[in-house]
DNA sequence: GTCTTTTGTATTGAATAATGATACCTTGAA
DNA sequence: TTCAAGGTATCATTATTCAATACAAAAGAC
């Protein structure tokens, strides 16, 4: 962040950036448009742009000469994955639900004022976006998120409000905090949290926390459902227990592994 | 590849050779580790991972000072998956194939002389890096990589072969650059390819070729069973229809959009 | 189809920013 | 406690990146 921090490599920060624009941007990017995007000189961001081509961290359109991200960007989701207990410990868990309830069954981490999903079974026909893992949502329109802020210390919560920029995705977003504040507190209560519409109109979501130790929340298993075949009713009655349950498991493991 | 490459950047390739490390360490790495595997004096390597770290991409264990790949390297996976029109036409196909035999579904690509996996559906209980995305494994031993090279320009087959480094993993694990040839010639009559043992004792892959234009495999689609449940003959049975036709369902998704 | 604008590519002198040597702290093993 | 190995901080030097520029090649406008 201190620009004079005396340690820090900006050439390599831009070459980031220009890799983190494709989290953003879902479509190619020519040059320019790169530059532009990622402030960079046009020359900067062709030998950066080059030097990620060359090491297989972009590919590149030959004929509309845009850059796309390259395989070696999934292969560091490996480097990743290897490498957290976490996802390891739960992935035999989360499949075992995923293929008895036969629905799709998520497991997210906290990561400032969003959640990011590190492990995704896919079981229904649903939005290909929303079978990707690393995707970033926003903490306080997710079941996930509700329910780790509530079993994590109060001021995180508020930490996350204060820097919140509700935006009405939907319109039956929550976007007020009070509500937020309110439905924190009820998912403390009850130990899972149901919401509906949030970032896509007709989903549900139910989510239960995993709790490292400290009484933490550390991540959270979630599934997504969608009515109408499904309804926040049915929700309560069929998928609560199996998600609090499958979370509550996942906690016994890392307390277990000493995680 | 060449050193006096005027549009190279130096820096921003040392930085990523960082983060490569962690696709084969799987543990993490303090600062001397780091600089002695990636080549680098202490002090680049320091400046490096100090700004990997700042960005997100890098963690770091406060007791043990060792580095681990951080959670923008999960991001990029998104990244490159939300713009891969194969995977997110492959994706329904698979999930809906997992879903009904119940077992582990994955797509993979070639790169090189290695294969790329770029989704799996995990349905069994297997081992855990065996259901990540990112994996490379050596084509020459993998049903995927052999159905892909049966499909492809025999030249490719040459290359590969050529520049292939056997090993055997297991004691059943193919090295010889004869059967090679003679699996492959028989996946292309065939359609598809059994190996068993390769990489890992029990376990049986069988894989199809996903077909581009020009007649030419760019993914596969493959299933891994294993023993004893499994034998050549009940895949051959059971399996092999079902990856043709997932396969070939794929194929046909592709070049109607073209792909 | 021609003209104009925008985008991509190649080259270069200048100076900034990365370098790597070194010295100083820490940590953990003996 | 000592010592070796690993981590951190500093700084003069110069190799590397930088930004300007010129050229080429597309893409759009008319």
């Amino acid at each position: 962040m201190d620009k004079k921090d005396p340690l820090f490599v900006g050439t390599l920060e831009k070459g980031m950036r220009i890799i983190d624009l494709f989290r953003t941007a879902h479509t190619p990017l020519g040059l320019s448009d790169i530059a532009r995007r990622a402030d960079l000189e046009k020359s900067a961001a062709q030998r950066l742009c080059h030097t990620l081509y060359k090491l297989g961290f972009l590919e590149r359109d030959d004929d509309t000469r845009r850059y796309r991200p390259g395989m070696r960007m999934l292969e560091m989701a490996f480097a990743y994955l290897i490498q957290d207990r976490l996802v390891e410990l739960a992935m035999p868990r989360l499949i075992e639900v995923a293929r008895t309830f036969n629905t799709t069954v998520n497991l997210s981490v906290l990561d400032g004022v969003h959640i990011v999903y590190k492990t995704r079974i896919p079981h229904a026909r649903q939005a290909y976006d929303t079978t990707l893992i690393g995707v970033r949502q926003p903490a306080l329109n997710t079941a996930a998120g509700l329910v780790m802020l509530a079993f994590r210390p109060p001021e995180d919560l508020e930490s996350v409000l204060a820097r919140w920029q509700p935006a009405a995705i939907t319109p039956h977003t929550t976007t007020d905090p009070e509500r937020i504040r309110a439905q924190v507190a009820a998912a403390r209560q009850d130990g899972y949290t149901i919401t509906s519409n949030q970032l896509m109109l007709q989903e549900l979501g139910v989510a239960a926390p995993v709790m490292g130790e400290a009484g933490v929340a550390v991540a959270a298993v979630s599934m997504p459902v969608y009515m109408p075949d499904w309804s926040v009713e049915r929700v309560r009655e069929e998928l609560v227990s199996v998600v609090t349950e499958t979370a509550r498991s996942v906690s016994y493991a890392c307390t277990a592994a000493k995680l």
